[in-house]
RNA sequence: GACCGGUUCGUCUAGGGGUUAGGACACCGCCCUUUCACGGCGGCAACACGGGUUCAAAUCCCGUACCGGUUACCA
């Protein structure tokens, strides 16, 4: 039998990092095992679901390369259908009519309900509903006379719920523990548990996978499926992802930094997102932390998941650790070792948003195939003297990125920090002005001489420059670093980035004349 | 409150009767270097607590504490 699984979210916000992992968990599940991945939206409470929420849920899966297999399901379309079911065990006497009046819910919901809970405490069996052995005559009369009723599920007296969990074990509940859950409003609306029980059939799931606050939920399942006659799928709860403070992690709360598109938008890939999520609350039990999606696939299983909940590291008040801080670690692990025909178009479109592309980076075909299959970026040579790509062609934009991406986080740093290799419009860092030229007075001078070294050059390979710039140096009684550090604040605007050498070449002689003799970043520091 | 679940470095985790308790991120130090957030080497750092079982417990059992989930005519 294929297995068949499903991500059901709610559209009632963006897609949640915690839903993210669940969608990739059942998604991987789904792969490994040859089954289908299928995606439910879960509306049926139309109050608060909103069409934008399942725009962004949608777009957050994209980007996540998250593809379901089959046509999209929006559970308030089968609607009939649950009511259809409820009625059914109204008629088999599995369900009953519950006519006390609705009481609408005030203030903190939660918070009421465990307060009733508390208050409840003893005096009340879960299943002491007036309404529960009322003689069907008395139900049908009240019914037809107009009188509204909530339907609810008619639990067994004694017994318990038992279903094998795959992450969780053996769950046990006693019927005394379940009240008789609600299956139907008294509008006639279906009501989730009921509505996710007839989906899950009608769609064929085989395996639910979704986060563990629904493991309570599996015991009112289990007693729909049986009332039903349905053999329950197999069920596998996925430990919750907390905030720092071992809370929970709420979009209230916590805001962007729990949405997907938030770290799309961060300048983020969703290959090293997708790797950084399936290893919270999942382990292939080895010594390895960068995973292709192909691997994952490949190496997924239920056992592997954790019980325990995982905690999202991030401090609110701390820009360098805005959010967690493997994640970050993982994207620029990809940056920089990704091949470097997979992150090309990545960096192209990030660089076309800044308007910073030009068409001259567009690669030949010619180029574009030899590029791309010659990447082994492991034990590529270093750039040599002899082989300089003229400035601004596709060659020059590869090597350019390539040189770069060593100490990037995200695409963003590439039309940010990186900004001065593509455009002559970017900022001077004040702390790299401070730190590599106002320390060096003389250097306003010597700048705009070391260009006019560069002047006659016919050859502007690395070598070349280096045996230019110690000269100089030397004549100057300074030290390299002082020339390169005030170099490279002036051509790059930054204090960090790679050997200067290969900046000066990088950038080209014109252009590094240009920016040696420019007053712009001296102007600045005033 | 009741029911259910969890607890290994700060964080993500490996290990599940005998291990110097391993890896990753972060942090610290050294090296490389013209700077650096790359790279290399090294370091700091954990089995919640109390009982039991056993020759031997982080690992099995019981209890306690703490944390989390659920307890809706929400999903």
């Amino acid at each position: 039998m294929t297995t068949r699984v499903r991500f059901a979210p709610s559209p009632t916000g963006y897609l949640h990092i915690g839903s993210a992992r669940t969608a990739l968990f059942n998604y991987l599940f789904a792969k490994n095992t040859g089954g289908k991945f299928l995606l439910r939206i879960e509306d049926t409470d139309l109050a608060r679901s909103t069409e934008e929420s399942t725009r962004s849920i949608l777009e957050g899966l994209k980007w996540l390369e998250l593809e379901h297999d089959e046509e999209l399901v929006f559970q308030s379309n089968n609607a009939d259908k649950h009511r259809a079911s409820a009625l059914k065990l109204l008629k088999e006497g599995k369900a009953y009519r519950d006519f006390t009046p609705k009481v609408e819910a005030a203030g903190d919901v939660k918070e009421g309900i465990a307060e009733r809970a508390r208050a409840a405490q003893g005096v009340k069996n879960m299943r002491d509903n007036p309404y529960r052995e009322i003689s069907e005559i008395e139900s049908d009369t009240r019914a037809a006379n107009g009188e509204p009723f909530a339907v609810r599920l008619k639990v067994p007296d004694s017994g318990k719920t038992v279903f094998e969990d795959a992450v969780y074990g053996l769950q046990e509940r006693d019927y005394n523990d379940t009240e008789d859950l609600v299956l139907l409003r008294s509008d006639g609306h279906p009501l989730y548990n009921l509505a996710v029980v007839c989906d899950d059939i009608e769609m064929q799931i085989t395996h639910v996978i979704r986060g563990q606050d629904h493991l309570t939920n599996a015991h009112k399942q289990v007693l729909i499926y049986e009332a039903l006659g349905v053999t329950p799928p197999v069920f596998a709860h996925l430990p919750l992802i907390l905030a720092p403070n071992k809370g929970k992690l709420s979009k209230r709360k916590h805001g962007e930094i729990v949405s997907m598109t938030t770290y799309r938008d961060a300048g983020f890939l969703a290959a090293a997102f997708r790797n950084f999520l399936a290893l919270l609350g999942w382990s292939a039990s080895e010594e390895k932390e960068i995973y292709s999606m192909a691997e994952l696939v490949v190496k997924f299983t239920l056992g592997g998941i954790h019980r325990s909940n995982a905690v999202f590291n991030f401090a609110e008040n701390d820009p360098r650790r805005w959010t967690d801080e493997k994640a970050q670690w993982m994207n620029a692990e990809y940056i920089r070792t990704m091949p470097i025909g997979e992150l090309l178009p990545f960096v192209k479109a990030e660089l076309k948003s800044a308007k910073l592309w030009r068409e001259e980076y567009e690669p030949e075909l010619r180029a574009l195939t030899e590029t791309v299959s010659s990447t082994d970026s492991e034990d590529r040579p270093a750039t040599q003297a002899f082989d300089i790509p003229e400035h601004g062609s596709y060659d020059w934009f590869v090597q350019t990125v390539d040189l770069i991406r060593q100490r990037f986080f995200t695409l963003k740093d590439f039309s940010s920090q990186g900004r001065a290799y593509f455009s002559e419009d970017y900022d001077f860092d004040p702390a790299a002005i401070q730190k590599n030229l106002a320390k060096f007075p003389d250097l306003q001078q010597w700048l705009p001489e070391l260009a006019d070294r560069f002047e006659p050059m016919e050859d502007f390979s690395e070598a070349a420059i280096e045996e230019v710039v110690k000269a100089f140096t030397e004549e100057k009684g300074t030290k390299l670093g002082v020339i390169m550090n005030g170099a490279r604040t002036l051509l790059t605007g930054v204090a960090v980035g790679p050997s200067m050498l290969s900046v000066f070449q990088t950038i080209g002689k014109d252009k590094s004349i240009l920016r040696l003799k420019s007053q712009i970043a001296w102007n600045k520091q005033e």
